[in-house]
DNA sequence: TACCGTATTGATCAAGTGATCAACAAGTGG
DNA sequence: CCACTTGTTGATCACTTGATCAATACGGTA
């Protein structure tokens, strides 16, 4: 179970070791959050001595949002890959919102609110979640945008309906990170308010 | 500027002290955030030794619970104020959007996010968040109530669009805390979701 | 096989955390 | 005016954090 007290230590390519040593990261923020994402817990977790740790990495708070950066968007790649099975615009939207609100994604939820904590203060954080923020933003904007073509949505300003799409799915998990329970019929209000924002009927979220 | 070294001590009062205690743990949650509210932050700002502040406080965490909880709720005694002003039930929704979406508030924001990151692992604050949660809900639900019962609102579930409502205010404000440009046009946008979400016009919110 | 560049170790440092407690003194009651 | 209760101090403990660096030893190369 556990390694015996003489670690025999490996070598390994440097590339290698950097991505075991972020895959650490990963995993521990997505388990125990980002404040858990500390030098000697990625040590530990890569079975790695902690200065190894200090030797590839420029900094804990760079590791942090790299950390960060990576869960993100890997998380928006398979969402987008999901909605693509989807052909009517307006279910591809209700689609993305049943999988994102499914709340079955409070690790990563917390690893959200924690960044936007974080980068209130530390600059290194916010930039790179300013930077994963507009990739979202940008993908629901395209899908927007998709539906005023088709003349499904009700035509406006793509960019700015992205953003509220984006700071209701946000503003939900946040919430469901203290309370899982106490919000009712989540599912049918959040079609009532998005379809609000795109000028369709409710129905044509829930695909037709 | 400095006080002299020899700090004359002053007796007060228990609950004069441990007002004062909670005070400066107000003050540094706002400026600097809860993670900032530290035994020793909290003695220095109130110009005691550090050991006064373990001698009241029952566990930091409780000290920081209280913090999060005297802040948000003086915030909604401040909005519940300001709307009493109004009479038209859409319109006072309309004030209490514009209220908390100016971008002033940041600082108290910051306070909320960082309470559901710290109440997804802490049970003591999440108690605490979520009594607090529970307090604007009710607020927000009797607003809408309200509206149902003038003829104004699309009658439904007010309980389930309080919270909804709740969630895209927060949503917004966290977006804000990271990227206080790029929301174009966010008065607008959140009078026709919250108008989608209420049955009623984006223009009956503006105040008729 | 012996060499040697370098990946890796782990002890160590300085700083900061919450918490404890014996000693101190302010100010009230006798 | 002196006690004595009790609010207050600040040194101290045990622990965690990020970071540094001399020493170690792995593994490809000659």
């Amino acid at each position: 179970m556990s390694e015996t007290s003489t670690a025999r230590r490996v070598r390994k390519t440097p590339d290698q070791r950097r991505a075991e040593l972020a895959a650490a990261a990963r995993g521990i923020a997505l388990e125990q959050g980002l404040d858990a994402v500390t030098l000697r817990a990625v040590a530990s977790r890569a079975g790695v001595a902690p200065g190894l740790v200090a030797h590839y990495v420029d900094g804990m708070e760079a590791l942090v949002a790299d950390a960060f950066g990576d869960l993100v968007s890997a998380e928006l790649a398979e969402v987008a890959a999901l909605i693509s099975a989807v052909d009517d615009p307006a279910a591809r939207i209700g689609v993305l919102l049943e999988t994102l609100l499914d709340g079955s994604r409070t690790d990563i939820t917390l690893v959200w609110v924690q960044a936007w904590g974080l980068g209130a203060r530390a600059e290194t954080v916010a930039a790179r979640v300013r930077a994963e923020m507009d990739d979202w933003q940008r993908v629901l904007a395209a899908e927007v945008e998709r539906g005023m073509d088709a003349g499904v949505f009700a035509v406006g300003d793509a960019d700015a309906i992205a953003w509220h799409l984006l700071a209701i799915i946000d503003g939900l998990n946040a919430h469901s990170l203290v309370r899982w329970d106490g919000q009712p019929d989540r599912r049918g209000l959040v079609q009532r308010a998005v379809a609000g924002l795109l000028g369709v009927t409710p129905e044509r979220l829930r695909g037709r």
